[in-house]
DNA sequence: AATGCTGTCAACCGCTTACCG
DNA sequence: GCGGTAAGCGGTTGACAGCAT
């Protein structure tokens, strides 16, 4: 007895979307909301699994969504969280506005776990690579003093990885590292980012407006923004 | 110009969790 | 409390773009 599928396969679009597909979801998603995801589909008129909607809506079509380069700040920010967290990307994702947990994952992956093996330190545990590893990242060129390990200067190198081995302290390890606050108290994710979070770039100004601005930019965007597109 | 390699990221897969009757 | 279903999540894959040779 295995699992039942989520859609039926035989009839589902899979791989890119279409820009006509986009336009279906996002038209229905402004006209009934964000519901039944299993229902969607179909609703819709798209020959799509509700998985595959909920996906694209939540990681490209969503109009609070901050497309764009990482700041220096949010990438300060993952590190610490991810620090605390581990791979819990949603978590982390819920602490940037705009950001989903897709994209940090990826981002993760592809830049940060990099930045932090030039450093010297181990993405896993956040500790300072050994041996010759730690060797070959010292001849790395970034050495810098603002380069060092994000491990905080009360922890130890040899404890700094499991010194918060305790859940109920999150909160107290969230302002132990880094001396920011990072207030990690469960609320719901994927807020509209708060006023003071406004967003600093013309782009981000804009994508900020109305949402309807958004999704037609998003729409509209060349295959560059996107290349997935195949339209 | 052609080919191979590498980096990026959208999308999929399968497992876990939450919810409801 | 239990079982079924839907949603959510994290890991992985694969297509594409750009760079190096």
């Amino acid at each position: 007895m295995g699992r039942s599928p989520c859609c039926e396969k035989a009839h589902t679009n899979k791989g890119a979307w279409t820009r006509e597909e986009d336009q279906r979801l996002v038209a229905y998603i402004k006209a009934h909301g964000e519901g039944c995801w299993r229902s969607l589909p179909k609703a819709a008129g798209l020959m799509r699994c509700g998985k595959s909607c909920r996906l694209r809506w939540i990681n490209y079509l969503r109009p609070d969504l901050k497309r764009g380069n990482f700041t220096e700040e949010e990438d300060d920010v993952i590190i610490k969280l991810h620090q605390i967290l581990g791979n819990k990307w949603s978590l982390i994702a819920g602490r940037l506005p705009g950001r989903t947990d897709n994209e940090i994952k990826n981002y993760w992956n592809t830049h940060i776990k990099r930045k932090l093996l030039a450093r010297g330190i181990d993405p896993k545990t956040h500790r300072p690579l050994s041996g010759a590893a730690a060797a070959a990242a010292a001849a790395a060129p970034s050495s810098r003093p603002e380069d060092q390990p994000a491990v905080c200067s009360s922890c130890s190198p040899e404890t700094s990885g499991a010194c918060h081995s305790s859940d109920d302290d999150d909160r107290a390890s969230a302002l132990h590292h880094g001396g920011i606050d990072l207030n990690l108290s469960i609320s719901p994710p994927r807020e509209t980012p708060p006023p003071s979070s406004l967003p600093t770039t013309t782009q981000e100004a804009e994508a900020t407006t109305s949402s309807t601005t958004v999704v037609e930019w998003k729409l509209r965007t060349p295959l560059k923004e996107n290349k997935m597109y195949h339209y």
